[in-house]
RNA sequence: GUGGCUGUAGCUCAGUCGGUUAGAGCGCCGGAUUGUGAUUCCGGAGGUCGUGGGUUCGAUUCCCAUCAGCCACCCCA
């Protein structure tokens, strides 16, 4: 007897059963729905691109994380890290056809190769929506409502919004005389929530080498707070002189009122401006966002993006502009199941129809056919089992009403509604059309929607 | 990639100072109740103690390696 082969899963890479595909879809479909509500259109692009492309101006980090080999044929070849990257690519390869403004979304897998935590894996998926090709701020500010529409779509309670711009950090930076450092600085100070102000001026002093002037100024800007107008008004101060920084700021305080004007009194509070955020990736240009839930800041931000001007520059002369941002589906979902505020569905339909009586299968099809045709979706039971046992499995799979019908029932052209909710169960009498009988579903899934 | 902690039933975890047949709760399957699910009672299945090696008369227990998970760093979604 050979020994079997031990089913298992590489590190970092997931299975998903029902239990979690069913919300991972259900956020899927509703970003899916918030982005073309803004005109998004889908595309794709391959999981394997030439190495070239993904290597591009990649730091030692990114060619550390990139899974890469030499497919059949001898080409080295890459899986895509991000979404952004191909884009690129993309948008170098197609702008003639497509015309600009743009404006695209893309659900898909990317793979990196690091070490694993909770909420970080090796493979996950990327919810991206971008606006290529126009530098208006408008779409800047449309990247901000789409994030906010997207998570009050998705029930992960209050959230916050910080938003950030590069330029006013650069003219700060400049102004310092720091710009030649400027990814060491941006990195140090985007820890600021973690390791607060010391850990900052550590970092700032040692591997820098900056002064205690340089730190207390960057320190002075990004400890900023106050209403999103005052901590405008010092930072505009700070950058006063540097070309960069004053059209950062102005283009931040545009951008937040454009914000506040489209959006109800509710949601304003959750734009908030956040001097110390930058993003790790050097790409950004302008206007950089990160979003946290307010019950579960640790896990980090659940939904990243913001300007990126010189984007295509590796791959064509023409200069194409881009706008955008990406949900993190699996950190975002990891964070709602340990807030609990995932269901635990295992159904897909809605009505279970229990299999009782064996001698009257078709009878139950035509039933199921006819309400599926009405927009109902239905389980038939594949089994006559025991009715008890029947309602159990429906019960635990979180069906919201079962149909019961037996030998009376037949007799009667009738049927018990029941609503597994309440255990309230109520007959009704349906004829060919089974009008009654829809009408009494769509009132009880009506009902505890 | 570096460092730390962990790994016993489907799940959450006891336990073995190295010693014969490894336990609980929940879950699952069946019955009490052959037409009604979250209660109750009864019964049952399910583990080579993550994997491989070493030490030992004997290892699930000690040691090493490896794989996986978690945490921190790095980095970032």
């Amino acid at each position: 007897m050979a020994d079997k082969i031990k089913p298992r899963t590489l590190k970092g890479f997931r299975d998903y059963p029902p239990v979690t595909m069913i919300p991972r879809e259900w956020i899927i479909e509703t970003a899916r729905r918030v982005y073309r509500s803004y005109g998004f259109c889908p595309m794709d692009t391959p999981s394997l691109e030439h190495l070239e492309i993904l290597l591009g101006k990649g730091s030692d980090e990114t060619d550390k994380q990139l899974y890469r080999f030499e497919d059949h044929g001898g080409r080295p070849v890459g899986l895509r890290f991000d979404l952004t990257v191909p884009l690129a690519r993309f948008v170098a390869q197609h702008i003639q056809e497509l015309g600009t403004p743009f404006k695209r979304y893309q659900i898909a897998n990317v793979w990196r190769g690091e070490n694993t935590q909770r909420g970080r894996y090796r493979e996950f998926m990327q919810c991206d929506f971008d606006t290529i090709g126009t530098m208006s701020l408008t779409a800047d500010i449309e990247m901000i409502l789409v994030i906010n529409d997207l998570l009050s779509a998705l029930n992960v309670g209050e959230f916050t919004i910080h938003v950030n711009h590069r330029g006013i950090l650069n003219g700060l930076l400049e102004k310092l005389e720091l710009a030649d450092k400027a990814n060491r600085v941006l990195r140090s100070l985007d820890k600021l929530a973690k390791i607060k102000e010391e850990g900052v001026r550590k970092e700032l002093a040692g591997a820098v080498g900056a002064t205690d002037s340089q730190a207390d100024q960057l320190l002075a800007l990004t400890s900023l707070a106050g209403s999103n107008e005052e901590m405008l008004a010092e930072a505009e101060k700070l950058t006063t002189g540097s070309e960069i920084g004053e059209q950062g700021v102005a283009q931040l305080r545009e951008a937040l009122a454009a914000v506040s004007a489209a959006l109800p009194g509710e949601a304003q509070g959750r734009i908030q401006f956040a001097p110390s955020i930058c993003r790790g990736l050097d790409y950004y240009t302008g206007i950089v966002l990160e979003t946290t839930l307010d019950e579960l800041p640790g896990i980090g931000s659940v939904a990243s993006g913001g300007r990126y001007d010189n984007l295509t520059d590796l791959y064509t002369k023409q200069q194409l502009p881009g706008v955008g941002a990406s949900l993190g589906l699996d950190r975002l979902l990891a964070a709602l199941e340990e807030l609990g505020r995932l269901e635990q569905v295992q159904t897909t339909a809605q009505v279970f129809l229990p299999f009782f009586e064996a001698q009257r299968r078709d009878d139950y099809l035509k039933l199921a056919t006819s309400l599926r045709k009405a927009g109902i979706g239905v389980e038939f039971f594949p089994e006559a089992k025991k009715l008890g046992k029947q309602l159990q499995y429906a019960n635990r799979r979180g069906f919201r009403i079962a149909l019961v019908i037996g030998g009376s029932e037949f007799d009667n052209r009738e049927c018990q509604v029941k609503n597994l909710a309440t255990g309230d169960s109520k007959t009704v009498a349906y004829a060919d059309d089974a009008t009654d009988l829809i009408a009494e579903i769509r009132s009880i899934l009506a009902s505890s929607d």
